[in-house]
DNA sequence: GAGTTTGAAACT
DNA sequence: CAGTTTCAAACTC
């Protein structure tokens, strides 16, 4: 498991940090989820302020490094006026610098000893590769950037406009799985990393990729680490700061079968006295591919009732006649808000995520837009699947998050190695591998969107899986073009849907797989969905998804289930359903003639879609989230009631324990903070609340001292006068004794009595049932002296 | 638990 | 957009 220094934070200076935008956000707009259109170095100054194109560093493995160099120059040039730097670690010593002199710190070019040319064009581009052999940067001055040998840590400094040092340390773990993988057995291993610095919002990505040879086999493994650092700029240092560091890995490796883990990083929040606080997100994805590139892409809607996060995965594949020339694909998986935690798998290693896909012909080019919101709740990931091949997307025009970028490193020549590959390891089992030919199946991991997840591998019985704590439920949306119009109305689908867009460039429709897909099935962990590019509903679904309600855990779930619905004539395909209406599906409900369920699932389709039509935003949450506090929530369309007052759950306002506002249309309102009404309901309804809670913990209490004390008596009897009837004490005789114990709690209740005269009142009770207790018991012993 | 009331959703 | 119907939850008895 990758973890990311503390002290990253620390080392970053101000001017690539910029969190204030991201924790400020809260419902982001449709628009923002768009696909972004290609950046070209005259549209920056087009994004809003919010959305300014932040700095990038990224590190991309690559098995050569003319291969990184194709990379860097196909991704990004172009993309971004800010500075770009790509450091590359591989067995060639070839160095192309793009970047202006200016943009290089000193303590940058003091760790070019050991590489072997700088170039630096016009487009601010530094691309410096460095000798695989090389060591470490020792004796290096602080701020230089640092690629040892080991690669277990890395330091990139001199980014900063201001020609402060930048430095990232980078856990160990960054080339474990090149380790566990056997890829660094001597082989060479690439590191590439890339920054580019525009509108002073940085985005640092850091990728790696190795490269190794099988046995019989050549194996390419390629790593990709995607390391995105946003920082707030010191011009709006005053409020609070929040670093987002998003790092995704991927590896892929030709040598196995069709497997690939897809991995998910991790979200660290941290916060220091001195500086705000700072959320660091952390990203891995993994993916082992065969030789045949190939692409789905998976979007991934956050769990949570609120559709305000959203998690788009997309997984393409590059084209064999990509200028990269990749047969690998890198997957990647989006992160939630907060915390994903992601280990890495060898090949033939439990896989984690899964999204995997190996149809070579018809490979797309991945690309990845993280949008998130670390300040909030929402967090949305977007990773359009209509870019070109090897174009690195790391902006949404319009938004204001900032977004992870997967560099796509190359290992090689798109050459097929199926076979062989395959045959080398039998474990793997590539009948389960995503094919995004004629058909496609696709695992798609249920990831948190909210909370820290630790990915655990699990055997590796198909393409991948992924193991993930999530709070926060998701659907799952997998391509169907019969419903294009869906995709649109990205943000108004159900929250937490995953989106797949469908296979083939361009027009790809939804299928949309709501989260219950989670309650309804048993065990594993996330979905595998099996779908040609009709999405035909014909099409077996093959589901594995760790159970989880509303984004809560099971054991959460199971504490606060939800409502179970009663509809009889709507098959819960409208919007009266609530467990519908929530994008749920029905579980455990006692509605009649149910079409809320996997086995219907093209009626649902049609209903959703149905309904996103009447009303695109008909599964967003109707009580907005307040941006300054619970008190700022409101109906987003406000109630009609006449009757009622607007004090009954009739009314939606008082069901979400909230005012009516001016915009609710309501008649003889009483739902208003200064209404003695709606004091006094909440006054009685408070009072009968905490009377139950007290009823319950009492009860609770009692139980457990009655036992207890029974417990530490018998021995006392046993030892005093002799043995009492062990059967003295029964349920019945328990409860009579908590019945007796209540009443006196009851009555000194309604008799105003203070709380010490209630305890006082119960102890005495308690003590004249012990007494009665121990008398019936010895009264029987005497009765019965041989049995008992 | 059956029946009534209520207001949102759906329909025209 | 307004009026009506349908629907399921909330509520009452």
């Amino acid at each position: 498991m990758d973890v990311v220094s503390p002290e990253l934070n620390s080392l970053l200076p101000d001017e690539i940090m910029d969190t204030e935008a991201i924790a400020m956000e809260e419902d982001l707009p449709a628009e923002h989820l768009a696909p972004p259109p290609p950046q070209s170095e005259a549209e920056p100054a087009q994004v809003p302020m919010e959305t300014e194109v932040p700095e990038i560093v990224s590190l991309c493995p690559a098995s050569t490094s003319m291969q990184m160099t194709s990379t860097s120059t196909n991704a990004q040039c172009g993309t971004s006026t800010g500075t770009q730097l790509l450091l590359a670690s591989s067995g060639f010593m070839a160095v192309t610098t793009t970047t202006p002199a200016k943009t290089t710190s000193p303590a940058l070019t003091q760790s070019l000893p050991k590489i072997s040319s700088v170039t630096l064009p016009a487009n601010h581009q530094l691309i410096i590769n460095k000798v695989a052999s090389s060591p470490a940067g020792d004796g290096k001055p602080p701020g230089a950037a640092v690629l040892k040998p080991e690669g277990q840590k890395l330091l990139v400094a001199g980014l900063s406009k201001t020609g402060q040092p930048i430095m990232l340390a980078l856990p160990h773990s960054w080339n474990k799985p090149a380790t566990t993988q056997g890829t660094g057995d001597g082989k060479a291993q690439a590191t590439q990393i890339k920054m580019v610095t525009a509108a002073g919002k940085p985005v640092i990505a850091v990728s790696s990729a190795s490269q190794l040879m099988g046995s019989s086999t050549t194996l390419q493994a390629q790593q990709l680490k995607t390391l995105q650092i946003t920082k707030k700029p010191p011009v709006s240092t005053a409020g609070p700061m929040i670093t987002k560091l998003i790092i995704t890995k991927a590896l892929n490796s030709k040598a196995s079968a069709s497997v690939s883990p897809v991995v998910t990083g991790r979200v660290l929040t941290q916060s220091t006295p001195v500086t705000p606080p700072r959320t660091i997100s952390i990203g891995e994805a993994i993916s082992t591919v065969t030789q045949n590139a190939s692409g789905n892409s998976k979007v991934a809607i956050s769990p949570l009732k609120s559709p305000s996060k959203l998690t788009v995965v997309s997984v393409a594949s590059q084209s064999p006649n990509s200028p990269q020339k990749s047969v690998t694909l890198p997957l990647n998986v989006a992160l939630g808000q907060q915390i994903l935690t992601v280990q890495q798998s060898a090949a033939t290693s439990p896989a984690k995520a899964g999204t995997s896909q190996s149809t070579a012909q018809t490979a797309k080019p991945m690309q990845t837009v993280t949008v998130g919101s670390m300040g909030t709740s929402q967090f949305k990931t977007i990773i359009p699947l209509t870019t070109p091949p090897n174009v690195q997307q790391i902006q949404v025009p319009g938004s204001r998050f900032h977004y992870v970028r997967l560099v796509t490193a190359t290992t090689g020549s798109g050459t097929a190695q199926t076979g062989a590959s395959i045959n080398t390891n039998p474990s793997i089992q590539p009948a389960k591998s995503v094919m995004m030919n004629a058909a496609v199946r696709m695992s798609v991991p249920i990831v948190s969107a909210q909370t820290v997840k630790q990915v655990v591998p699990k055997p590796l019985t198909s393409a991948a899986q992924v193991v993930t704590t999530s709070q926060t439920p998701q659907r799952l949306i997998m391509p169907a073009t019969h419903l294009p119009q869906i995709q649109p109305n990205l943000t108004n689908l159900p929250p937490g849907t995953v989106l797949t867009p469908a296979h083939g460039s361009g027009n790809m429709g939804y299928a949309v797989l709501p989260a219950p897909y989670v309650t309804q099935i048993a065990q594993p962990t996330f979905v595998t969905l099996t779908s040609n590019s009709t999405f035909s509903t014909a099409t077996p679904i093959q589901t594995q998804a760790r159970l989880s309600l509303n984004g809560l855990s099971t054991s959460e779930a199971n504490s606060r289930p939800r409502k179970p619905c009663n509809c009889t004539r709507s098959q819960c395909l409208k919007l009266y359903c609530d467990c519908f209406a929530n994008g749920e599906f029905c579980n455990n409900c006692n509605c009649v003639n149910c079409f809320n369920n996997l086995d219907h699932e093209s009626e649902r389709l049609k209903a959703i879609k149905a309904c996103l039509d009447r009303n695109p935003v008909a599964f967003k949450p109707k009580i907005g989230k307040g941006k300054q506090g619970e008190s700022d929530r409101r109906h987003s369309k406000g109630c009609n009631c006449k009757k009622s007052g607007c004090l009954k759950n009739y009314c939606e306002c008082y069901e979400a324990k909230i005012m009516c506002s001016s915009i609710c249309k309501c008649m003889g309102c009483k739902n208003f903070e200064e209404s003695p009404e709606r004091k006094t309901l909440m006054h009685l309804a408070d009072a009968a609340e905490v009377r139950v809670q007290q009823q319950t913990a009492a009860k609770t209490k009692l139980s457990s001292q009655i036992s207890d004390l029974l417990t530490r008596t018998t021995p006392a009897l046993t030892s005093g006068g002799g043995k009492l009837p062990y059967t003295f004490v029964t349920k019945e005789v328990a409860e009579a004794t908590c019945d007796c114990l209540l009443e006196q709690a009851e009555q000194a209740e309604l008799a105003n009595q203070p709380q010490a005269v209630a305890e006082r009142l119960m102890l005495e009770e308690f003590g004249r049932c012990l007494r009665r207790i121990i008398s019936f018991a010895g009264k029987a012993k005497t009765d019965c002296p041989i049995n008992c």
